[in-house]
DNA sequence: ATGAAAGCGCTAACAG
DNA sequence: CTGTTAGCGCTTTCAT
């Protein structure tokens, strides 16, 4: 496994460098290299198992086909379907994927960005903190290729793939509604994120529309790095008040595990007491004691379509491709809503 | 955000590139660079916001500060939790990480290893199809610093990082004799996975050490692609036939996932007429319906010291680091073996 | 203490 | 059709 350059193939060859890389990149008969010079070259390339040095190539080519993906953690099964998708559909494309976790702090990411940018990807998939407006700003004048996925900024103008949030728990107060719950509870995570937000507004848009009062203290947020602790607290409140409620709706699939963990040590009854119900589900939640109702999200077409746009954009190729897309998720109806 | 290069911080400070190289590397003070220059350096660049060209640097230095990732599949979370963990690891010591999914094929994955190295990669982890005996025979020779994780290749010399199968299925099978299981049943993926064989032997080991009589069709692999369908079929077999299991252990999270479904839909209680285990585990297998034992692989440790083990090769610093780990798994009893 | 110059491996004008 | 040559941006020896 001796290495080879393409000035070693060019020399047993006794041709140019400029012949050997001109065919190697598949632009000989554009050159007007002869077949017979083109098939040499190919095939010594082929039997000494030539490899270009990437660097070199990115160096001199000024890129690199490679997509860089920054996700909050990639141990959270839901960005790591993303990255699945993402993986699959760059290969497709032609792209490597470098990936980095930003563990939702904001600094990180930055940081990321720039790392990034210094190892000349040819665009960026984000999952934003939301909290880098200044950045994001900054790659958008630059003019540099990036989308963002499940997290946007909704004031600056970019191309992005997100679900609707608003529309899923809309949808999954409904159900609760419709399976005669009226005292409905609500747990998200401590977090200005735009889709957290818009989580809590199709929660309360929800009860107002079928004209159902909209109690404050039933819905909670804690903090997504101490939810196992602030859980107990939350839950125990909302069983144990006077208003005590008869459904929650939690706008995570940790924070919906986790509240039936609390809700199993407490002994209460779901769904007979306490219908749950998850935005986005867990690898097991169809097994778990009582299967979750859970609204599940696109991994697939999100990480597809942001690959997509992005290599859409690098490739500067059809300007009227929609960069924006805002996908539908899907209810998956189980037994602990009662239903 | 205009590109600023070292060329331009040399112009405008009225050095030369070298000075300024040697400063940014931190090798001022070793070259006698007046602290002054060097601060005027250092300020202007972060004033700047100098980014240094990676693939630039890399040319030249011969290196990427990059380690590449090569694993089965970043969707399962038992990768995708150590493709975190290496991540977190690889970041404290300095290195970047890239990573790429084979999908269990031996050709994708030696394409993937090779196309690492064009890329110039510093080190590779590499969770191995183990049909790659060739070209990893080739990076032992090429004296290419990689460790082999969560699978290994045991008849070549090289570094790696796995747990000890072996021990893991004797302890969970003895776990069973223990509770008074006496007909268990063992279902595993078709597989040549030395993780695999080691898993089924601890398993008949654990049953002849006290005794006991193995019956062969209590043994079933099934396609690791197609399980859902096989698993069916073989969860029927089990509980059908007039020996019957009274227990049965999974090699892997997902089969034992699925397995449980089926044995729920042919109305059999767990644990009271088949108790399972399974080797490793799902995200919320203590929520599952009953809660799963399972015996839980040390994710992080895995991850931590392959890049331990890489980084000292690539950086050749300590040659006596133990070079080949086999780490304990954990039993997590639960209520799914009747204990 | 600092700078000139060569070189990492590849690509691409441009000239023949 | 092929070769010469000049970079890409950074590091590093070797003089000064």
């Amino acid at each position: 496994m001796k290495k080879i350059f393409l000035k070693d193939i060019a020399e047993a060859l006794d041709l140019s460098k400029t012949a050997v890389s001109l065919v190697l990149n598949g632009r000989g008969d554009e050159n007007k290299i002869s077949k017979e010079t083109q098939k040499r070259i190919l095939d010594f390339a082929e039997q000494n198992s030539y490899r270009p040095n990437q660097m070199a190539r990115g160096l001199s080519l000024g890129k690199s086909e490679t997509i860089g993906l920054i996700i909050p953690n990639i141990s959270d099964i839901f960005y790591a379907r993303i990255a699945h998708h993402v993986e699959l559909r760059a290969k497709e494309l032609g792209y490597n994927v470098v990936f980095s976790s930003s563990n939702e702090n904001s600094e990180t990411e930055k940081e990321l960005i720039y790392s990034m940018l210094n190892r000349q990807v040819d665009g960026l998939i984000i999952a934003s903190t939301q909290k880098n407006q200044k950045d994001i700003l900054k790659l958008t004048e630059a003019g540099f290729p990036f989308v963002l996925i499940d997290r946007h900024y909704p004031d600056i103008e970019t191309n992005y793939v997100i679900v609707d949030n608003f529309g899923g728990t809309h949808n999954m107060t409904r159900h609760l509604l419709k399976n005669g719950r009226r005292k409905i509870g609500f747990i998200s995570i401590k977090s200005q994120l735009e889709a957290m937000v818009q989580r809590r507004l199709g929660y309360e848009r929800a009860i107002s529309d079928e004209g159902f009062e909209l109690l404050k203290y039933h819905t909670k947020t804690i903090d997504r790095f101490n939810y196992q602790y602030e859980m107990k607290a939350a839950i125990q409140s909302m069983v144990q008040s006077e208003q005590r409620v008869d459904a929650i709706v939690f706008t995570t699939h940790y924070l919906a595990a986790s509240g039936l963990r609390e809700l199993k040590l407490l002994d209460i009854k779901v769904p007979q007491e306490v219908a749950i119900i998850s935005f986005d589900e867990l690898g097991a939640f169809d097994l778990v004691d009582p299967p979750i109702t859970s609204n599940k999200q696109p991994v697939d077409a999100m990480g597809n379509h942001a690959v997509e746009i992005l290599v859409n954009e690098i490739e500067k190729k059809n300007s009227m491709v929609d960069n924006k897309r805002v996908l539908r998720t899907q209810l998956l109806i189980r037994k602990s809503c009662g239903a």
